[in-house]
Formats: C-alpha cells, sequence, structure tokens
DNA sequence: GCTCTCCTTTATGCATGCAAAATTAAGCGA
DNA sequence: TCGCTTAATTTTGCATGCATAAAGGAGAGC
C-alpha cells in the first residue's frame, strides 16, 4: 500500500484511518461489488464496530470519489464506466506530465536506488509473464516515481487517480502483450530518468499512460457488456 | 459557489452537503483561525445539528486537505505554509498546462460566451480597482475555463487546489498592482482561446499561473511572520 | 519561585436509540 | 397473470449517552 502521511502508522492508530483504509481495501479487491448499496450492517459485523464510525469513514470514502453517496438509500461503490475511466487516464496524463518534468531533476539518490530495484524485478517478472505480481510492482514504481516529484499535493492525486485504475483492473481483462509492450516502454523511462533528462522522460511517461489507457480503452466495451462481479 | 455535480441542488438536498458546504465556506472567510482546534459545539449551535453528522463533516474536509484530524485532540484547519502554498502552486500548474491544452479545443458556445462575458466584467473591475470584486470574479473566470477542458476529474482537483489558495488570499495581503498585471495576462488568455490555440493558452495560463504564485509567496515570508488572525 | 503530581473539568470517540424514509412483501382488483 | 395500492420490514439519518483521553488547575515538594 501506499503511504503518504508519515502519520500513518503500523496499524494506522486510528479507528477512523483504519476504516478508511479497509474498506478501500475491500473495494479494490473487489469485494463490494459496484452499483448496489453498500451493506452498512454487514461491514459493522465484519470490522466489529458501530455504526458511527463506518458511517464516517464512508463519508470521508465519498469525498475522495471511491463510493457515491445517496440520500436515504445507502452509499455504492462508484460505478465505473467508459466516461470516467478515460477522463481519469487524460488527468493522469497532466499528472505524469508533471512528474517527468520533475522527477528526473529532484530525485534523490535512494529514489533512483529504489526505483532501479523496482525496475530490475520488474523486467524479470515481466519475462517470466507473472502477471499479477507485474501489476503489483508497477504501481509501487510508478508510486516512487511520483514520490520522486517532490510535491505530496500532485503525489496525492496521483495516488487517488491510481487507486481507480487498479479498480478498473478487477473488471477489465488484461491484454497479456501489454505487460510486455508496457516493460519495454519502462526501459526508457528509466533510460531517461538516468541521464536526468525532464522533456524526454514526461515524454516517454505520457506515451507509456495513453499506450495504457488504450488497452484499457480497448477492452472496457468487450468486457463491461458481461455481468460485472456475482 | 463552483458547481460541480448536477446534485448540488439549490439548498443542497442532503444536511451533509449543506454541512461540507457550510464548514468550508466558514474556513474560506477566515472565520475559524488555523492551528486551533475547531469548537466542535459553536459549530453544532451554529447549524443547529448534533455532534454525529458534524463530525461526518468534518472527516469529509479532512478527506479534503482543508482540515486535519488530530486522534483525541480535534480537529484544526490545516495551517498554509510556505511549501504547502508552493507546493499547491506547482500542482496547479500541472493542472493549468492541461486546461489550457483542452479548454482551447473542447470549449463549445455556451462556455466561450461566458468567458467572454466574464473578461468583459474583470476587465471593467480591474480598471475601477475594486480587488474584492476582482478575485471573485477571477475566481468564477477560471473555474469555467476549468469546466471548458470537459474533464470532470481535472475540474475536482483543480477546484480543490483553488480553495487553498483562495484561503491563502485571508491572510496574505495582496499586492495591487498584481491585478492590473493579472488584467493584463487575461486579455492575452483570452486571446489565445478565440483563436483556439492550445500551446500558447496553455503556456500564457502557466506563465499567469507563476507569476500568482510569485507575487503570493514573495507575500508569505513577510506577512506570515505576523500573527495570522485574531 | 518553580516544577511536578494529582485531581477536576472538558471534549472526544464510539455505541445505542428512535423517527422518517425507502424497500420489500402482501393483498386486491382487473 | 399482471399491475396497482397498502401494510410490514428494513435501513438510513440524526440525537443522545457514556467511557476514555486530553487540557486545565490546585496543591505539595524542592
Amino acid at each position: 500500500m501506499i503511504q503518504l502521511d508519515a502519520s500513518d502508522s503500523p496499524d494506522s492508530r486510528t479507528l477512523h484511518d483504519r476504516l478508511v483504509a479497509g474498506i478501500r481495501d475491500i473495494i479494490l479487491q473487489g469485494d463490494l461489488p459496484e452499483s448496489i448499496r453498500i451493506p452498512e450492517a454487514q461491514l459493522c459485523a465484519q470490522f466489529q464496530v458501530s455504526r458511527t464510525p463506518l458511517r464516517e469513514a464512508l463519508k470521508a470514502l465519498a469525498s475522495e470519489g471511491l463510493v457515491t453517496l445517496r440520500p436515504n438509500r445507502g452509499a455504492i461503490v462508484t460505478p465505473l464506466d467508459a466516461t470516467l475511466l478515460s477522463e481519469i487516464f487524460e488527468a493522469k496524463q497532466a499528472i505524469e506530465q508533471f512528474i517527468g518534468m520533475h522527477a528526473a531533476i529532484r530525485a534523490d539518490v535512494a529514489d533512483l536506488t529504489a526505483l532501479e530495484d523496482l525496475h530490475c524485478a520488474l523486467q524479470q517478472v515481466a519475462h517470466r509473464g507473472d502477471y499479477a505480481t507485474y501489476t503489483l510492482l508497477n504501481s509501487q514504481f510508478h508510486d516512487r516515481l511520483a514520490a520522486s516529484a517532490q510535491n505530496k499535493q500532485i503525489q496525492k492525486i496521483y495516488s487517488k487517480l491510481q487507486v481507480q485504475i487498479r479498480r478498473a483492473r478487477l473488471v477489465i481483462n488484461q491484454n497479456p502483450t501489454r505487460m510486455q509492450e508496457s516493460a519495454l516502454e519502462h526501459e526508457g523511462i528509466m533510460a531517461a530518468l538516468r541521464i536526468r533528462a525532464p522533456l524526454d522522460l514526461a515524454d516517454r511517461l505520457v506515451r507509456h499512460n495513453k499506450a495504457t489507457a488504450e488497452a484499457f480503452m480497448s477492452k472496457v466495451q468487450a468486457d463491461r457488456k458481461r455481468p460485472v462481479r456475482i
């Protein structure tokens, strides 16, 4: 998981934080079908808390955009449609541009070594064809790159956009060849980062994002026709 | 105020929405000093509600970044320091770039006429030297421009960044000559928009943002030394 | 006079309870 | 059998209450 605030202690100090993180994880694992009422009572039982803190957590997640509150009709996991997804990729492009321009200049030694390590692992995993691990490491790689831009606001925005995309992965069957392409693009990204080339890095990140977006969007129409889950 | 969701009805249907908007406004008006405990009880009395919905609203605002929750020690209005502000301006630059590139292409006739109207009003107000009205209209102008880019995600991100900057205006004495400069830059922005020149519009927006940021940041050190308020 | 400790007061965090709205089920007529 | 009306059930939204942690203050010790 992404560590944005230093306030995020090992067991997430407050009940509120634990609930927000917990429900977010449940949604990201796809264990809460979208578009249907989130069972407040069930979650209360699951987390062993009363409705008050649970509802507070849901309001916070709503403010994040992950759930939608329908007055008097409960909360639902915000449905992901093609429009929303394409807007998210578009917004992410703007952020990636920024990350490229600034990470190339601001990344410190710790960032660079961490990124090299992740990159190395990614290439091996891509070679093995382990898609699940690739997705995980890929997330970590891009989060670290976002952090290298040294702007907490951007990091937060990026993280929220990534959450939605991670959620989309649940319902979209990924094209396996995309992983190989992605790994190739990552070589270019690392090359640009190593020589600290802002324009090149930004350009490669934007193109990487576009390629991922296209791979996603081409599958959206096909996959979303089928029943979403359960 | 900014209308992001169509769900924002005149009196903001739900109590929750009204509370979030209401507290946000109070903070934006500077009626809640930052860094000291937000008086839960007082707000309850003010809005005539019990602590439960009020606390839910505070959690939502915390998720927005406007307030900070300190476990067992109440909520405070997130303090604005120079670092945070400069990060916000930097992030806004990334968003402005996007807005420029896309608004130039996607703005429809309604957008263009609305922007022309706002622009016209802005120029008059700048000429009169009415700073308060200028700030208000300027906000509306940029919000509308953000909307013209036709991407709800960007619009939301932009709006949240703007909120923080609007808050900063409360504690920073603005340089009056900056308004005149700003009005001039707006002429260029409108010119680029009229001929639908994406690169030029983006460039002008970014430079406009940078100039505003510099005007702000130069005042931050000086002004923030003094007592913040009350 | 200063600091540390203990006690009082206040505020927070969460559970519970109750009224209103929505959902579901049942009954009725066509 | 299907659709509509109405009653029963569930769920939501908010208020209230209670246990606990923090803040404030008084008094003892140095």
